[in-house]
DNA sequence: AGGACAATCGCCCGTGTGCGGTATTTTTAA
DNA sequence: TTAAAAATACCGCACACGGGCGATTGTCCT
């Protein structure tokens, strides 16, 4: 059997991408079979012939790397996409792995590394840089204390769930005029008027 | 000056808790100061004494790892918590990042990779096991087709900031039996039946 | 040619909701 | 200890909302 990792890689760059198809070709257990230097070149060819990994840059001609894995992804639920690129802005990062890429390098990654990280995406994980790493994780640490008090933050859960003054009030055992009071309370902090608008921002800034 | 990395360890287990402190203190560049057998036990000296990362256990007897790190985050913003557990359940891991850890290990991880993931935590990284990293950076993915139409999810964008079916009929030359119309064709499709409970389906299915 | 679905517009009905107040008790903080 | 905040409770009003049911015009797929 042939245990090879296919690699693809898109890159405007004709001299990047040559090399980096020599050192992947001159590395044993990998190949790359296909190179493109758009993805509107590379979208028939990867979908006829689906690669284990495709190096994707983002600065490219025409569709961007981003809406190219986006595309990818669409068609090859199996192929890994990892970014391979110079941007190390957020939005960049976090564009791509909401797209679907499962990695995120930056171009002055060391060519070793960057075969480690074809390997360590093909086995199930998720290679990126340091701070990158840190970046995300940290996009999940929402310590920030609530404005409301408990009992608010304990009526608006139930709020999030669409249920009504009535049933809010008989799971918490208070009348339901205590719970439209709360409610005020909750939109003047929250600076909101609406349920609808109460609950986006209780979820985007994670306060339930 | 030093530039030893100060490390202090919360874990249960005293041969697991005295043979990390006993390799810690053995390597260069590093050294074990504090460890304790609870977070109850550790708040005070930590605080007096703040190390540079905290390698915590989550199965603890009385508060929790992740209860500890939520704590010790409030007073401590620049102490960085690794956390170090068997726990491999999504639940524990995004909890622990959600409060503020900033790397997560399996306690099968061998001393000399703990030792590079503390230095690396304190560079500013996030360690972690490649399949954690895959599942973080996978929670991010969204690539579900919606089953709404495009002008449904237009509709509920509006919808999601609270706007009535009067303003949301002016914004989009349309009448205000329309936009109940495809309000209740919303509700349907999400399986919902009030405007909380769409904005939230809509922002946790990333629908929006 | 026919079915499925999207987008548009319409009506009735009951009630949940938001907004304006006021007020008491308990808990927390200064 | 005293003031502030939180939690509790109540009233009335206008209307926005959700449920049910129906209709017309397109498009797309088969």
């Amino acid at each position: 059997m042939n245990d090879e990792i296919k690699v693809a890689i898109i890159e405007d760059d004709n001299e990047i991408r040559q090399l980096m198809t020599l050192i992947i070709d001159s590395s044993p257990g990998f190949s790359c079979g296909q190179s493109f230097s758009s993805c509107e070149s590379a979208m028939d060819d990867l979908q006829s012939s689906p690669p284990h990994v495709v190096l994707m840059d983002i600065d490219l001609p025409g569709m961007s790397g981003i809406e190219g894995v986006k595309c990818l992804k669409e068609k090859l639920l199996e192929t890994d996409c990892l970014m391979l690129t110079v941007q190390d802005d957020d939005e960049s990062i976090f564009n791509s792995i909401c797209v679907g890429a499962t990695g995120y390098l930056l171009k002055d990654t060391p060519p070793t590394e960057i075969l480690k990280a074809i390997e360590e995406v093909h086995k199930g994980g998720s290679p990126m840089t340091a701070s990158i790493a840190r970046r995300i994780v940290s996009s999940f640490n929402t310590q920030k204390e609530s404005p409301l008090s408990v009992r608010e933050q304990e009526i608006l859960r139930h709020l999030c769930d669409g249920e009504n003054y009535k049933i809010i009030a008989e799971k918490l055992h208070i009348s339901g005029h205590t719970v439209r009071s709360h409610f005020k309370n909750i939109y003047k902090k929250l600076h909101v008027s609406t349920r609808a608008e109460a609950v986006k921002k209780a979820i985007n800034d994670k306060l339930i």
